[in-house]
DNA sequence: CAGTGGTCTAGACCACCAC
DNA sequence: TGGTGGTCTAGACCACTGG
């Protein structure tokens, strides 16, 4: 854990717990610095992380205001698996797997979020996410054969991420991702108990490595009527 | 136009215009630092807004490596408007007003992105995009009159954000966004030509002002079979 | 006016990579 | 082993806010 790292989880749990409330300053950057026996410029790394993530609005010759508390509700954006997800959620959950095959990585299907996708061997893993007793979710997984080997069972139905972290060292960098609405397919249909004319929302995503290397290519297919995603972003 | 911006800027312009091709290491950060006659730290910090963004990876030992020519498609992502939008894409597009009224705000509706919006009153503004003279996208705006008085015609179908930025010099600081998809309205589908059991995507979304002030709420429902978005995000 | 955040600098030490 | 990015520091000057 780096100083920088120990300030930011400080600060954002304060904000969290509310001993720093909604609307009121922080500290200065001066006293802030003196309180943690940092310099000012790692306190103002912390305060900039902060700022990307929605917590605080800084002004000149003011202060930082806290602005957020922040709410989790589906966030597509950022890198994160479906269990830190659900545990952050508190929801219950379970997931089924579905299938479990080895075949060449579809490139055209995912040519809209990865337009250089190379070929490669993949392991497929299709994956039922229920969400109290009722499914919402399909995963359909690619996973690159040269970088993980094979999935068992017990892992895909627990978490890819811890895995791929955890035992394989992996370093999950970045995820482009794409949202568009289709119609169910028949399988969407079975599934997620839809009806013939109903929609689906598609979220593909192509995950890298922080060698550049694209390992893991997903298309989550969700019940529109389910699916929701909310973001923060910044001007410029 | 501050150093950093300016070697932020020049970098990205050479990633665009492929000076620094995808794949390939930029320059290392005592190199850049003296190239562009800054100090390392400002370098970094053009590095770290590059990182964000998704142009570069940065591998300790070795370098940074330009991982992608941006493209966008529709960022719903970061604080844009419509206008700059279209200018980016080289789209056809035309905006009609269709309703221009004073109103209280309706908070319920922006409950579940804005928890803690406060009463005022607004100017509603209901405008449809079109492009390639095919409606997309019905605007519903709500414009806090604490901040802007009144907002003509020639405005509402050119940009707002051009206005309040321009003309009154509003400095638009975040915005909160959320995404889902509902059933189209008798309005929906009217003005943009849908079935009667057709759904729309739905993007609501508050933005403030660098004083944390919410001063627009907008509600801009899209043809399903028209939207998409992309973004990129970092793990952690 | 004093205090705040915004920008920029020069230098240090570390962990990591490639040769 | 030399060069790279990652972290951290101490200090400077500026523009802005508030009383």
């Amino acid at each position: 854990m780096t100083k920088l790292d120990l300030v930011y989880q400080d600060l954002k749990q304060k904000i969290d717990t509310g001993v720093y409330a909604t609307d009121t300053l922080l500290p200065s950057e001066n006293a802030l610095a003196s309180l943690y026996g940092a310099s000012r410029d790692t306190i103002r790394k912390a305060l900039a992380k902060l700022r990307d993530q929605g917590f605080i609005q800084s002004q000149k010759g003011r202060g930082s205001v806290v602005i957020n508390r922040q709410q989790y509700v589906f966030p597509v954006s950022g890198v994160i698996s479906y269990k830190e997800l659900s545990q952050r959620l508190n929801f219950k959950t379970t997931t089924t797997m579905i299938e479990n095959t080895q075949m060449p990585l579809p490139i055209a299907n995912f040519k809209a979020v990865d337009p250089h996708a190379k070929p490669c061997t993949t392991t497929r893993l299709v994956r039922l996410r229920e969400v109290n007793g009722e499914p919402v979710i399909i995963d359909i997984d690619y996973i690159n054969g040269d970088v993980v080997p094979a999935i068992s069972k017990a892992v895909a139905e627990d978490s890819l991420y811890a895995y791929f972290e955890g035992q394989l060292h992996l370093t999950i960098a970045y995820a482009k991702k794409e949202i568009t609405v289709e119609p169910a397919t028949a399988q969407d249909q079975q599934l997620l108990h839809l009806d013939a004319n109903a929609s689906v929302v598609v979220v593909k995503s192509v995950t890298s490595l922080e060698d550049t290397t694209a390992f893991q290519y997903t298309e989550s297919r969700h019940r529109a009527d389910r699916f929701r995603f909310q973001e923060f972003a910044r001007r410029a």
